[in-house]
RNA sequence: GGGCGAGUAGCUCAGCUGGUUAGAGCGCCUGCCUUACACGCAGGAUGUCGGGGGUUCGAAUCCCUCCUCGCCCACCA
């Protein structure tokens, strides 16, 4: 790749051209491909490394969510590839079912039309044209935040090749005896008319009220049993009151019966313990068809369980009804028949009373309606087998969960795990692959599709039904790499992956269950890290949402700022597993540390490389250590920090053995850190001092000058290499402008190394000397508001080091505004005041006064640490202390008295060299 | 009802296993358009680290307790 003239390097950075250009060529570099072959586990040079994208749905358009979650992958992704990974991040979507047909069926309802007028075939066929017109748009959209996938392994869960794990996983489950068909009481949405897992069911508490409803006991002139319920609509559903067995209260009237209101029929009166004698009146109605807990009641009890309403939630009735709805409810909505039956019951006097009551209700986590407990037969799948390795897994250490506090939360769910309803009365998904003879009714159940009846060979019929979403979203960490073909390349190069990266909403419906099936089916863990990370929200702490109107269109702050601008604002503003807050009416505010930051970096580059000008430099290594300026080998020093810091954040990428060692399972994953650290490189410390440090130098040229060159593009090409995951258009535009050296490792800075250590020899910190200086000088022009323009005059008194003030007076003076003396005498305090006259300001600096302040103060700091340690080493003479402490802290106590009797004994040092140059 | 998290500068937050003077960004004040950058430069102010107790030579950091928010889970009708 050329070099262009530094001369034409735009003094407005164009985010958008920039990007364009830059994405481009990383795809037509492949730059992004992954390629099994060159996996270690498919016989290659390198360790694989995978990241499985959370697929959004299909209909999705891009999020501040969305950009915050892709950042932090392709962060890590790119972060990987530089270290020499062969990395993947998989790309994909979810075809969503629930979330997809409420949007086709919105679109039917502009029409005037219902699926039911299309019928199923045309429903899907017109669901398919919709995703292939607008689906996956997303995915374009990811691409110009940066995002690095392998496009070309782009999944979507109904495609073809993935519907054919989805069977798979049916098949082999049923096979095992995990699913099993189910007759119970499931969460039903009246409005999408489907079953929903429990998961899908979410709590609100909302405010209600608690009815008083009195039942009378046959037989028994004017007495009555007294229910408490929230939901008196389905009491027509009734078949029983139970009070609780230990109950004295009631004890005489268990084994009587009572009469309904309204629908005038004997119901029994049971003991069971499911009644609490403290909650309402003890007394409980029993409906069994419209209630989980009921059910387990009259199962208990072999009670009748009548159906009273219809999959609508209107009042009807179904099975084992009889005449219980009366004509004037029938077709009656739940909520309407609720009023109608509290007002019969308030005209007959069977109304006691109404109190006001708050209580937990569950609504469609899709469309917000509350959802109705139905009686129903449904497919489920039995978990608490599948989560057995899940627990194992997070517990021996083969997974770890960040931040720490998810890990209990994971266990928790999966310790009372409930077995997973997952089929949906929809159309859109995947079909159940089950068929059932017509003839004798006889169920199969295969990987294929099934034309006639095994056993007697007539005609079938499949399953209604398809399969819940996250049946198939659960395959996703092995179904996109080919499974179930056990041969694929990419399966054996790239499974298991690496880090699961999501917001923690999403724990249960799919990372735990991603787990089970990976052990289920793969036999191990799908990947060793699960980070969760924070969710986007505005300055209330509203979550971001479309529908809230408080969002952020993340192509929006790219068209402002830059794509670079949001990736920083998100990675640095956002500490482990914390919430992002940002504010949607102030976008110039909320993005200013990414846009600042991005300006500053390219203003960076500009000066540095046209002073660097474009003939080649040597590299560091190759210049022998007396040839560097003390600033060169600060700057070098600092960059191997800055690197050593980022390091640190990042932390380890995979375990070391099997299982994640108690000393790393919650290292790293600090991306904010790691965003910090770089940063602070190359503004604060190369900007801010190494470049206005060697300005001079370069300009005098000579071979001085070229050592500055070689160091600062050394420095600048360290920065812009650490900068790559996170800012990665402009730092890839500027590394392409350094001038051309040996060994440069690559075409294209997102596939060039990760920057190394320096050996380093002389001593680094010296310069830190030159800066203290600076800085004194610097507020003292301030505390004596010299003004601007004014140069001053200084005298250095140093007694330890003159020869470095001496030979750095000119860099001093130039950074400080300044004539410098070295040496001399200056008389009384160590600050002037202006000169009678005003024309010059006199301003001195380590004067023989402040060592003996500096000398007091090493006494006192000497003073309090000697007593310190006389506590620290009387403490570790304590047999009982010694015998009762465990042995690390014993240890970690031994390490401290080593320190502190280092640091005693640097103290003496220094109080004796002050008194010596006294 | 159970569990978890948060409360640190005006705002949003870092501060890892207790150890010199508690940090950053944004905002604020003063002065500068110093030929890379005003999306900048130099200097500066601001914190009884939610309250109270305790452990320790030493606590923002560990323990107890209280207060205020937030989240997750849950079959008390």
């Amino acid at each position: 790749m050329t070099t262009p003239p530094t001369a034409e390097i735009p003094t407005q950075y164009d985010p958008a051209a920039t990007e364009r250009e830059w994405y481009s060529r990383w795809l037509a570099a492949d730059a992004f491909k992954a390629d099994p072959t060159r996996s270690r586990r498919a016989g290659g040079d390198r360790d694989p490394f995978t990241i499985v994208m959370p697929p959004p749905n299909v209909t999705a358009v891009l999020h501040v969510g969305h950009g915050l979650n892709n950042t932090v992958q392709d962060v890590i992704i790119r972060w990987r590839r530089m270290r020499g990974d062969e990395t993947l991040w998989l790309p994909g979507t979810d075809h969503a079912g629930i979330a997809t047909q409420n949007i086709v069926e919105k679109m039917l309802a502009r029409e005037g039309k219902t699926r039911f007028d299309l019928g199923r075939e045309q429903f899907v066929a017109r669901t398919v044209e919709y995703v292939a017109d607008t689906g996956g748009a997303i995915l374009q959209q990811l691409r110009s935040i940066g995002a690095s996938c392998d496009w070309t392994r782009t999944a979507y869960t109904l495609s073809p090749e993935l519907s054919v794990g989805v069977r798979e996983a049916f098949v082999q489950l049923y096979e095992r005896g995990l699913i099993y068909r189910g007759h119970r009481v499931i969460h039903w949405c009246p409005r999408c008319l489907t079953s929903l897992s429990d998961e899908e069911a979410e709590h609100n508490d909302e405010m209600g009220a608690l009815y008083h409803v009195r039942y009378a006991v046959l037989g028994e002139d004017n007495k009555w049993l007294t229910v408490a319920t929230t939901r008196p609509e389905t009491m027509l559903g009734d078949v029983a009151l139970a009070v609780n067995p230990t109950d004295e209260r009631y004890a005489s009237l268990v084994g009587k019966r009572a009469i309904l209101p309204i629908a005038n029929i004997e119901i029994p009166i049971v003991a069971d313990e499911y009644a609490d004698p403290e909650f309402g009146t003890g007394v409980v109605k029993i409906t069994p068809a419209h209630d989980a807990n009921d059910y387990e009641v009259g199962l208990r009890h072999a009670l009748p369980m009548p159906v009273i309403m219809n999959a609508e939630g209107k009042l009807e009735n179904l099975s084992d009804a009889g005449e219980r709805v009366p004509p004037e409810l029938r077709g009656v909505d739940r909520f309407k028949a609720r009023e109608i039956i509290v007002g019969i019951l308030k005209e007959s006097g069977a109304l006691v009373r109404t109190e006001p009551h708050q209580h937990a209700v569950r609504h469609c986590y899709r469309c917000g309606t509350v959802v109705e407990p139905r009686l129903s037969d449904q497919w489920f799948v039995r978990m608490n087998e599948l989560a057995a390795p899940a627990l194992e897994g997070v517990r021996s250490g083969r997974i770890r969960v960040l931040p720490e506090r998810w890990e209990a939360v994971y266990v928790n769910w999966l310790e009372g795990i409930r077995d997973w309803n997952i089929s949906r009365q929809l159309w859109w998904g995947h079909r159940i692959p089950v068929w059932y003879c017509e003839t004798n009714g006889c169920v199969t159940v295969s990987r294929d599709d099934v034309t006639q009846c095994a056993t007697c060979g007539g005609p079938v019929r499949q399953d209604e039904d398809v399969l819940d979403t996250w049946f198939s979203s659960w395959l996703w960490p092995f179904s996109t790499l080919g499974w179930p073909d056990r041969s694929d390349v990419d399966l054996q190069a790239f499974y298991p992956t690496d880090d699961l990266i999501t917001a923690p909403e999403i724990l249960f419906f799919w990372v735990a269950r991603m787990v089970m099936a990976g052990y289920a089916f793969m036999g191990d863990a799908p990947f060793h890290t699960i980070y969760l990370h924070g969710t986007v929200r505005d300055t209330n702490h509203v979550k971001m949402s479309k529908s809230l109107g408080n969002g952020i269109d993340p192509l929006d702050v790219v068209r402002l700022y830059g794509a670079d601008a949001l990736r920083y604002t998100v990675i640095a503003g956002m500490g482990m597993g914390a919430d992002l807050v940002l504010d949607p009416h102030d976008l110039d505010r909320s993005f200013a540390p990414g846009r600042n930051f991005a300006t500053k970096l390219w203003n960076i580059g500009r000066f540095l490389l046209t002073k660097v000008g474009d003939q080649p430099v040597a590299p560091v290594a190759s210049i022998t250590d007396s040839s560097l300026a003390r600033s060169d080998r600060w700057i070098i020093a600092r960059l191997n920090v800055a690197i050593a810091e980022c390091d640190i954040a990042f932390g380890p990428a995979r375990p070391s053995s099997g299982a994640w060692a108690p000393t790393q399972v919650h290292a790293g994953m600090r991306l904010n850190e790691y965003a910090e650290s770089a940063r602070r490189f190359v503004w604060n410390e190369l900007a801010d001092w190494y470049l206005e440090s060697v300005k001079s130098r370069i300009a005098a040229g000579g071979e001085d000058g070229d050592v500055a060159r070689a160091v600062l593009v050394h420095a600048f090409d360290g920065a812009l290499r650490l900068l790559h995951p996170v800012i990665p258009f402009i730092t890839e535009a500027l590394w392409q402008r350094l001038p051309a050296r040996e060994a440069r490792d690559s075409e294209l800075l997102c596939t060039a190394a990760w920057p190394q250590l320096t050996p380093q020899h002389g001593d680094a910190d010296e310069f830190e000397r030159v800066r203290e200086c600076v800085d004194s000088l610097r507020a003292m022009r301030a505390e004596h508001a010299v003004p601007p323009g004014r140069m001053v005059h200084a005298v250095i008194v140093s007694t330890r080091t003159p020869e470095l003030y001496t030979t750095e007076a000119a860099l001093i003076g130039q950074l400080a505004r300044a004539t410098l003396t070295v040496g001399g005498r200056v008389d009384g305090p160590a600050m002037h005041a202006l000169l009678p006259d005003g024309s010059d300001l006199v301003l001195s600096l380590g004067g023989l006064v402040d060592i003996e302040k500096e000398r007091k103060k090493l006494e006192v700091e000497l003073e309090q640490l000697e007593k310190q340690l006389g506590a620290l080493r009387a403490r570790l003479a304590n047999e009982s202390f010694t015998a009762r402490a465990p042995a690390h802290i014993v240890d970690a106590e031994r390490t401290k008295e080593t320190d502190w009797a280092a640091r005693v004994d640097g103290l003496h040092k220094k109080i004796h060299s002050l008194g010596a140059g006294h």
